[in-house]
RNA sequence: GCGGGCGUGGCGGAAUUGGCAGACGCGCCAGACUUAGGAUCUGGUAUCUUUGAUGUGAAGGUUCAAGUCCUUUCGCCCGCACCA
């Protein structure tokens, strides 16, 4: 019998939303189990295979939870704000918003045709006036808090979307959005001050289940070091020149210090430096590299020497000369740096360059060939001499320093305040008044949600201002504070703004008194268990995990942390092993598959394909082998028979059971589905079985292809929906062999295989493997020096 | 450069964490059923000089026993990157 999977899915695609089974509940008794994926940005190509494989892993954990009893909260929503449907309305005249509504359509129908059981009650979508209004609240809290300022600073700018971008949106000195080149930009900007919680953000890590390399590029991201603040006098100007090290054990090293380009001092001592001209020169010529070029390794240092300043060592009062180079970064430390060639290897190269003195001050290496980076006892440092850096902690050396009046304990990272804007109009409006009298001033809360005006032309300015500054309707207000005319903020929230807090929306959706019933989030929060990209770890899961620790701070959400566990898919590669894309035409749309093969299959195939955290190429005969099975699966209701169970097929359906529920639980699919596989060839090669047995299978499999279970199920009479049956339990006896298969060996040689009892003494085990036929031959002669029993596995005898 | 990971048949990938390497699937080979097979079913399928030997990128080592642990080395992928 073929199954007809268009018509099966169909009708249980109905049955279920009709019946609402896939609804959380929200005053409930039971235990509460809530899943969360990385939401979509409803893009105008639709569903992508990645999607698919993205929201399957939790779709088959949640549906698992629900058979064992738990009140499930698996929701999906939409990121729809950003660039491409504002860059698409520009090329076709459509406004965002229809656009967005079509494209969140599309998807909907694209999602509910796999099967996927969201709770579609619960959808959010971030530019839904009712769902922004609280994204603006938020960040009058912020403002409130101290955490929002405005700051001119250079940016990352893209100029091909005209827009400025976070560190975290323009890695590798590419745009996030378009990956075009970054400049840098002088602009006045927004920005929140993401770095007052480095350290609530790294301590939160240690209560929460992420995967390991989660956890550590976050780590690596807020970049936190520990070193020490120095001040070196400045022969020539009557300020001190602060600078950061992480080596202050170094300091009798130091024969020279670096500024980056930019450093204020130099303009403040421009009468004094009489090489100015070529300060300016230099600094010209580091403006037109690109953030990327600048931050390039590069073995061949530029630089330029200040002419009319020098620095005094404080340790020793030597006068050393001070360079420009950009090599030093304003953006890092305090934009100074004391330099000590023979220990840094930045240093070194400027040196030998420039020909400046190299002092060895760890011994160790040989600083004639190159920086010697490791420990050692310290020489030529006077008061130091004779401390070891390995032995000696830094926080030693800091001490010893303080004493002498030099320097003071510092921290730094390496994570920077997050820039806060778009110069676009398809985003949150920052709700901010700008007053010649009361400065910035904030909407007031009851006027929330500011909406976006409506206009014509979504173009941004050439300047790089916002679209909305050419709407003055929208522009000109009155200032809440003082009632004078005022001008109003025109750029937008940057598209990380709404999905840095939108799982707690699914917990009260429509809640227009606050984000979230204070009562429905205890019940609900932390996330349970959060599946999502590699890609969002230094982005998004920074981002959200700082808003919601701030809204934990001002006492709206009753955890600290929001999600409890973390894991990650990982990609689907092209049939061609390399990464899907438009340009490489390798590109598979779930949509055939589904087409042609049906949710089922497609489901099956990519939790088959490999390892769920793994990228793997696709198949299309992959997917053939996993249409087989379930055909396979769908014939096993012509199979029923009366009578007694086959006791080994009986014993696998035990171990299969116990098997799939383990591996679910690990994200191990694909050995699930393996497992079910063996199963069912079992049965086969057996030609019958029960009509339990039968029923505990499609309940096992029903996570993974739930429409199929559901027809089966229907076909054996089951009561209710498959869905909501009780997940099969296995009988751990059962899964127990009372005789096992245990490998001879002969010297670590694999000789024969015995059957024995599985609760066999060494002994017995030891005597079975001697009277086998092939284990007496090669044995024959020799002496046995040692034998060895692993129960359950192995004998391996030693013998001479 | 630093951090993380990986390397197993023709292919995707398994391996109870030190205990029979190659589960499961694909592909391939043979057979059955067929007018037909790119459908379905059954069997086979690591390699070789096949009573045996060799095999998890390479070379050493620890162990009764190594894909798994240690040392060295080669190659690939990902993240960060002149972070002082």
């Amino acid at each position: 019998m073929r199954h007809d999977f268009k018509n099966i899915e169909e009708k249980w695609q109905k049955k279920w939303e009709d019946e609402g089974i896939f609804h959380a509940e929200d005053n409930s008794d039971k235990k509460k189990f809530f899943a969360l994926v990385e939401f979509p940005y409803p893009s105008g190509a639709g569903m992508h295979v990645g999607h698919v494989k993205a929201y399957s892993g939790l779709e088959v954990i949640s549906r698992k939870r629900r058979m064992e009893g738990y009140n499930v909260l698996f929701p999906l929503g939409f990121d729809a704000f950003g660039l491409p449907t504002e860059n698409y309305a520009i090329k076709t005249g459509i406004h965002p918003r229809k656009v967005t509504d079509m494209n969140i359509a599309k998807f909907t129908s694209q999602m509910k045709r796999v099967g996927f059981s969201f709770d579609w009650t619960r959808t959010v979508d971030t530019t839904d006036e009712n769902y922004y209004k609280w994204t603006q609240w938020i960040f009058l809290k912020m403002f409130e808090n101290g955490l929002v300022f405005r700051d001119k600073t250079l940016v990352n700018y893209c100029p091909s979307c005209k827009v400025v971008l976070s560190n975290e949106d323009s890695q590798g000195g590419k745009c996030d959005i378009c990956h075009s080149d970054i400049v840098q930009r002088s602009k006045d900007v927004w920005y929140l001050r993401i770095t007052e919680y480095a350290d609530k953000l790294l301590e939160g890590l240690e209560d929460v289940d992420y995967l390991p390399n989660v956890k550590t590029q976050q780590v690596n991201w807020i970049g936190k070091s520990r070193g020490a603040f120095v001040n070196f006098d400045v022969d020539g100007a009557d300020e001190k020149l602060r600078i950061y090290t992480t080596r202050p054990d170094t300091l009798f090293g130091v024969t020279f210090m670096v500024l980056a380009p930019e450093h204020p001092i130099l303009d403040t001592y421009k009468d004094k430096i009489t090489n100015f001209a070529e300060v300016e020169a230099y600094r010209e010529l580091c403006g037109k590299k690109t953030e990327f070029e600048r931050t390039q390794l590069v073995k061949d240092k530029t630089g330029v020497k200040i002419e009319g300043l020098s620095g005094i060592n404080p340790v020793n009062g030597k006068n050393i000369p001070i360079y420009i180079s950009d090599y030093v970064m304003m953006g890092y430390g305090t934009g100074a740096i004391m330099a000590v060639p023979a220990h840094d290897e930045r240093d070194y190269d400027f040196a030998k360059k420039f020909g400046i003195d190299i002092i060895e001050v760890i011994k160790g290496g040989n600083i004639e060939e190159a920086a010697y980076t490791g420990d050692g006892e310290m020489v030529n440092s006077d008061f130091l001499n004779g401390y070891d850096n390995k032995r000696d902690s830094i926080d030693k050396m800091i001490e010893v320093l303080a004493e002498r009046g030099i320097g003071e304990a510092g921290v730094q990272y390496k994570m920077k305040d997050w820039a806060f804007n778009r110069q676009r109009y398809w985003g949150e409006p920052i709700p901010i008044v700008h007053c010649e009298h009361c400065g910035m001033v904030p909407l007031p809360y009851e006027e929330l949600p500011l909406r976006l005006p409506e206009i014509e032309n979504f173009e941004p300015g050439e300047g790089g201002e916002s679209p909305l500054a050419k709407i003055d309707s929208y522009v000109n207000c009155k200032c809440p504070k003082c009632g004078a005319d005022a001008k109003r903020e025109t750029d937008t929230m940057p598209q990380w703004a709404g999905s840095s807090w939108y799982f707690l929306r699914y917990i009260d959706p429509n809640n227009d008194t606050c984000l979230a019933d204070p009562e429905k989030l205890k019940y609900w929060m932390p996330v349970d268990w959060y599946n999502g990209g590699m890609e969002h770890v230094t982005r998004h899961l920074i981002y959200s995990r700082f808003w919601h620790r701030f809204l934990y701070d001002i006492g709206e959400v009753p955890v600290k942390e929001p999600y409890a566990k973390r894991t990650a898919q990982g990609l689907i590669l092209g049939p061609d092993g390399e990464k899907m894309s438009k340009s490489k035409g390798n590109v598979v749309d779930p949509n055939d598959v589904v087409d042609a093969y049906g949710a089922d299959v497609l489901r099956m195939y990519i939790l088959f394909m490999g390892d769920y955290g793994a990228a793997a190429p696709w198949s299309e005969n992959g997917v053939k082998g996993c249409k087989r099975f379930l055909e396979r699966v769908s014939a096993l209701t012509d199979m029923v028979k009366g009578g007694e169970a086959d006791a080994e097929l009986d014993s696998l359906l035990h171990k299969t059971i116990k098997k799939v529920t383990g591996d679910i639980e690990e994200m191990k699919f694909n050995t699930a589905i393996a497992a079910m596989m063996a199963l069912v060839n079992k049965i086969y090669e057996v030609g019958s079985l029960t009509q339990d047995r039968l029923s505990a299978f499609v309940r096992l499999i029903c996570p993974f292809a739930p429409h199929l279970a559901e027809e089966m199920w229907e076909t054996i009479g089951g009561a209710g929906f498959a869905s909501l049956a009780a997940w099969p339990e296995y009988d751990e006896a059962k899964c127990v062999d009372s005789t096992v298969e245990i490998a001879v060996q002969i010297c670590g040689k694999l000789r024969a295989t015995v059957m024995i009892a599985a609760d066999a003494t060494a002994e017995t085990a030891i005597a079975a493997a001697k009277a086998n036929d092939k284990v007496a031959q090669a044995l024959e002669g020799k002496k046995i020096i040692k034998e060895i029993y692993v129960p359950g596995r192995i004998v391996n005898i030693v013998a001479k």
